[in-house]
Formats: structure tokens, C-alpha cells, sequence
DNA sequence: AAAAGTAATTATGAATTCAATATTAACCAG
DNA sequence: CTGGTTAATATTGAATTCATAATTACTTTT
């Protein structure tokens, strides 16, 4: 039962300028144009105007009453404040999935896993993220929790811009294999509390927190007043 | 430090529509008539839609292409989802209050328990459940996790029309003064994992889940074809 | 009378236009 | 020059207009 993928242009406008701030090509705080972007597109204002409260509701920028909208600063606190929500609704996922998960959904899954087993073991880290990903997202679906899926797709939306782990010890990627061993073993038991467990702790989260540390810059409160969406 | 709250005239029509949609004057599954909403409000229709377009990211209304907006029908498993979603947050802001917590803020929250004791031992209802709501928004502020606050509310706001529990029975409430106490005993002594466990489990949840099972109408699968913002 | 097809109506999608607010530029006093 | 005031410009906010798709009403046909 493949879902009809619903096409509004606002969407569409939407997802694009979320790939700009994804690639940086729109910078953190940096004042959005309308008009530029507009003829970027080729559209008109009302579906990019849209398309910025929905971006704004999606945590990814910020309007400015009469003042336009601007990329959201991911301090050092948001991405870790978003980093622990993360692992928790990934925990929620492992103890659901466990519950729901179907025998064909598991030898999926393990398949993956050899699969990226192969790919550490020949050090790929590009082809091990994916394989990471993909198994992260199996569990996900396997809860068989959309309103889950939907709000962990929004966080990882949020802190993608940052999500570029480039160094990565040996010891820490040793550690995340045996956690992924262990959570496979934990799904195939259908061990709901452990999964849970394993998936909040799992290192994956933390360990990209901690790099991130250095890569994100606290810089001065800002330019352009505090202001929340009410 | 207050916020400054932002007044668009978009957030505006969201929020009373968000209202219309609580209090059941805007049906499930009914078309939403744009013109409609734009005479009672008294607003075009280029800030009616943009609001249309931000509580469908909300999750309160669904948009089918060129056949306009509908309330989104609340499932059991829709509510079921939701309610464990909130658990877990719940649980996850528990952990991050222990943490975080200043004494004032306890006090002010063992203040608040005391006070909503009085009406447990009076029999009032409603003005137990709103102690009882300020006492876990004190603790998912004391958590000052945003974003976990953000999404909370967000859920929240999706199954409020269905939140009315109005039989609560004895025990029920018995145990959960009981877990109360225990709360605030955990949040007192700071420890995250009870605090967290407790939250997690506290029947508040599981009660409303339970007693809603007999409110929501799980009808036939719907006019109007199952379509998924991407 | 029922079904199918076509025209008329209505509603939605998107661009344009008008109004209000903020930003920039120009000007002047100190 | 510097700081402040006012005018000019540009940008945002919201209403209107135009285009397109869907719904309804009405024929026409069997």
C-alpha cells in the first residue's frame, strides 16, 4: 500500500529551500529575500511566502514579524537539546518495534547489518553511514508509529546541516558495531526493554554531540531580538 | 526574560481554527470550507491559507491536492501512537528535570502538589486536573529542553478534543495521587531514572487511552484517498 | 428511469496588486 | 566628522484577481 505522494508547490518550494540551509547555502541567521528566491525558483510569492511558515512551524527557520524570515542558529545547546529527544524516541522505537516487528522485517534488517559489517571491515565509512541509516529507519518503520516516524524525521531535518561526523576513531566506530550487534540480537529476542536501552545509550548520538562541540559556533546572542512563535 | 510574542495574522486564524477543531465545531473528515472561515474571520484568503498550510505540518488538518482541507480523523491508533509518544517525552523530561532543576523551582512545585492534594481530598475534579497539568508543564519546563517542550505541547494540542476523561474512577485516582507522590519524592531527591520510570508509566496516559477506546469512532476507512504530505 | 456525458458553477492554486512597515539614503545641526 | 531627523526606497503583509481543477446540475441517450 504505497502512500500518493501529495505535490503542493509550497511543498515542493519547501524541501528545496531546506536542502539550501542543509548545503549552507543559506547561512544560519542570514536575512531570507523573498524576492531572490523567488526568481531563483520561478515561482511567485504566495507559495514561497507558504512555504516559510511551514519551514518555520518545522523548526528550520525563524520569521520576524515584518522583518522576514532568517535561518535558524543551531546553538551548541539546541543540537544537544534535539541530540536527546532523538534518543529517546529512538529508544521508544527499539521497545515498539520489538512489540510490532514482523519475522521478514528482522531478516531484513540482519541482512543489512551483515551488509554494513562488510563495509567496516573494509573501513567505508560513507557506505557504512548509509547502511547505519537504513537500519536506524528499519526500526523506525518497524515500530509501525507514524506520529513517531514523523517527529524523528523532523528533529534529524533540524540537525542535518551539522550531521557531518567526519572524524571518527576506531575505537568509537569498534563500540558502535558491538552496539549494533547487540541491538540486532536484542531485536531478534524481541527484547523490547533492552533495544530500548541499548538504542538510548547507543553511542551514535552522543559521540556526534561531542564532536559537534567544536564545530558549531556560540557566537554573540545575535543580531535581530528573541522571538517565538505564540 | 519574556519572549516577545509574534502576532501574525496567520498565527492568529491557526490558533482559532485550532480552537473551531477542539471544541468539535469543525468535524472530522468535514471539508473545510475556505470561504467560510475567511467571512467568520473576516480575513482573506491568502492569510487563511497560509494557516490552513501550518496546522497541516501540525498534524491537525490534512490537505488533499486541489480538494481543499479536512479535520484529520483521530483513529484509535492514531491517539494510541500519540499517547505513547507523550509517555516517552514525558519520561525523557522527568530525567532532564532531576537534572536541571533549580530548588525554587521544587518548591514551587511541591507547593502545587500540596494545593492539588486539597482537591483530590475535596473531590474536585477539574480543579485537580489543572493542578495536575501546571505540575507536569513545571517539570517539562524544569527539563529546559525546548525543543522537548515544543513537541510535547504540539502533541498535546493533536489529542486535545479527545481529552476529556470524565469517568475517573476512584482507584484511579487513588493511584495516581499516589504516583504524585511518588514524583515529587523523586524529583526532591533528584533521582532521573525513577523520576524518568515513573513518568513513563504514570497511568494518566494510559487511563485516557483506555477509557477513550469507547469515544472514538473507528469508521470505515474514509471518503477521500489516503495522501501524504512529502 | 438509469447511466453517461456535457455544460455551468464553485472551489482551489498561484500571480498580481495594493497597503503598511522597515530599511536605507540624504540631509542638516551641532 | 558625528549624531540625529526626515525623505526615499525596498520589503513585507494582506487583499484581490486570474487560471485551473473539481463538483454539481442538467441534458441526452439508451
Amino acid at each position: 500500500m504505497t502512500k500518493i505522494l501529495q505535490r503542493n508547490l509550497y511543498r515542493e518550494v519547501a524541501d528545496r529551500i531546506g536542502d539550501l540551509i542543509e548545503h549552507g547555502e543559506l547561512s544560519p541567521g542570514e536575512r531570507i529575500s523573498e524576492k531572490q528566491l523567488c526568481e531563483k525558483f520561478g515561482v511567485s510569492r504566495t507559495p514561497l511566502r507558504e512555504a516559510l511558515k511551514v519551514l518555520a512551524t518545522e523548526g528550520l527557520i525563524e520569521l520576524l514579524p515584518n522583518r522576514g524570515a532568517r535561518v535558524v542558529r543551531l546553538t551548541f545547546k539546541k543540537v544537544k537539546d534535539t541530540y536527546d529527544l532523538m534518543a529517546a524516541l529512538e529508544g521508544l522505537s527499539g521497545e515498539l518495534a520489538c512489540q510490532h516487528i514482523t519475522d521478514k522485517e528482522i531478516t531484513a534488517i540482519r541482512k543489512l547489518h551483515n551488509n554494513m559489517l562488510e563495509h567496516y571491515h573494509q573501513h567505508d565509512l560513507k557506505a557504512y553511514f548509509e547502511l547505519n541509516r537504513q537500519i536506524h529507519e528499519g526500526i523506525l518503520a518497524a515500530s509501525k508509529n507514524e506520529v513517531l516516524q514523523e517527529m524523528y524525521s523532523n528533529l534529524s531535518q533540524r540537525v542535518k546541516r551539522v550531521r557531518y561526523s567526519k572524524k571518527m576513531t576506531q575505537a568509537f566506530w569498534d563500540q558502535a558495531v558491538k552496539d549494533h550487534e547487540n541491538m540486532i540480537n536484542a531485536l531478534e529476542k524481541r527484547d523490547s526493554q533492552l533495544l530500548g536501552q541499548i538504542l538510548r545509550d547507543h553511542l551514535c548520538n552522543k559521540l556526534e554531540v561531542a564532536t559537534l562541540a567544536g564545530v558549531i559556533e556560540d557566537e554573540a546572542p545575535d543580531e535581530g531580538h528573541s522571538v517565538v512563535n505564540a
